[in-house]
Order: structure tokens, then sequence, then C-alpha cells
DNA sequence: TTCACCTGTAATAAAGTTATTACAGGTAAG
DNA sequence: CTTACCTGTAATAACTTTATTACAGGTGAA
């Protein structure tokens, strides 16, 4: 994991609206406009949020049908544990003048 | 740590300028005019970077003289490890609805 | 058909972050 | 006194992220 990569995914969580909306999906999942009152959030706002979220992995989102044949999307939380330090942080720059100085155009 | 402090913590490490930065003094510490040549960047620039990560403590500063008498500013990385998961993302989010139901204006 | 739900996106405004330029001022050496 | 270093900040430009508004379209029930 190169810096760009692990900026991404980081930038994803520090962030206080998108932890509240991890955490309503934690241990349920919610259609989106549900999730939508629950954080007070309107939901082209959410819809954003969800997808930096969904593009680094904390989410994923499914369609559903219910019962009485109405759409919904679903979203849960993904579970994740990962601990940082300043190994980590040195290892993606590394990873990154890597990519730059030997190799400038490998796709990966 | 509640949400904002949390969200505060992980913006300033979730940057890859800021990871060049702090992977240049992370052995050693340099002053500022050597590290803005080292990461390739304006010193104005550096000092916004530098004043970030300082207040969510990865870094520190201080004041040293050359036996020639110029006065010199240093920084170095401080070291840190730190374990991030949904229950860390939650317990930062409860942290703050707690603060703002039921102690409207403690100070921390 | 109308009401009350739902999903999805395009356009744009508002706010925040990042980057640049231009200063003012210091010390030491030639 | 000029050159070559250094620290520090104010003003502002450029860019990115966040938030809002306004659409278009779907289903089921009254």
């Amino acid at each position: 994991m190169n810096a760009e990569q692990l900026s991404t995914w980081l930038s994803a969580i520090a962030s206080p609206q998108r932890m509240r909306i991890l955490s309503q999906i934690v241990s349920e999942p919610l259609h989106v406009s549900e999730l939508a009152r629950r954080v007070q959030m309107s939901r082209p706002l959410l819809y954003m949020h969800l997808t930096k979220l969904e593009e680094a992995g904390f989410v994923a989102g499914h369609h559903e049908l219910t019962p009485d044949g109405k759409a919904l999307k679903l979203f849960h939380a993904l579970p994740f544990s990962s601990t940082i330090d300043l190994a980590t942080l040195s290892a993606a720059v590394a990873a990154t003048d890597a990519h730059n100085t030997t190799q400038p155009d490998k796709s990966e």
C-alpha cells in the first residue's frame, strides 16, 4: 500500500460525519432513506459519504426487495482492524518512492 | 476521545505530503529549511503542514543554536501506535453524543 | 389517480484545505 | 556592505470537499 492509497483509506474515516454513518450500520444494515433520517442528513449528501466509504472498503451496499415488492438499498459496515504507527507511514512513503523511481509505469 | 478529536488526529496523517514529511524526520531531526529542500516544498507550505502535525501530536519542534550562533528550528517525529477499528470509531461517536446530550458544556 | 414511500444523479453553492507569493527580520562570513 | 544562509507570517490564489437544491423515475396502497 502506497502513500496515496493509505491516504484515501484514512481520509474515508477521518470525518465525524462518516464515523456517525458507520456507527449506525455496525450492528444492523439500514436502507439509505432510513439512514439519512438517523444521521439527519440529506440523501444526496449521504450518497456522497457512502460512496467514499464503499470505495475505501468500509461499507458494502446491496439491493433487497421487501415482501411487498419495494426495492431498498441496504448498507452495512464491514469489520476491519488496523494498527497504524510511524513504520506504517514510512512503508507507504517508501512504496510510493519505489514506484516513482524504478518502476515508472507498473500497474497494480 | 470524541469524533472531532479523532477526526483531527486521523486527518493530520491522512495526507501523502505529511506522510513524506514525517518519514524524513523519524530517524533524525531536521531544521525547517533543510526539510523543505528534502520534501521539495516551499517553507510557508511546510510550516502549515508542520503546524497540523504538531497540533495532532505527531511531531515536536524546538529551537537550537549552532556553534556559530545561528538559530535553527528542528523538528522530529514523535513515536506512536494506535489500533483502529469499528469499535474505536463507535466509541468516539458515542463520546460526542454523550457530550452533546447530557453534558452540554463540559470542558476536557 | 393521488399519496406516501423509495432510489438515483446533475448542477451548483458554500466552506475548507492546500499552495504560492511577497514580505520583514535575524546571524555570520567574505 | 553584500552574500548567503536562517526563521516567521500575512495575503491571496487554486483546488477539493462538503452540502444543497432540483430533478427524473419506480412501487404499492387508498
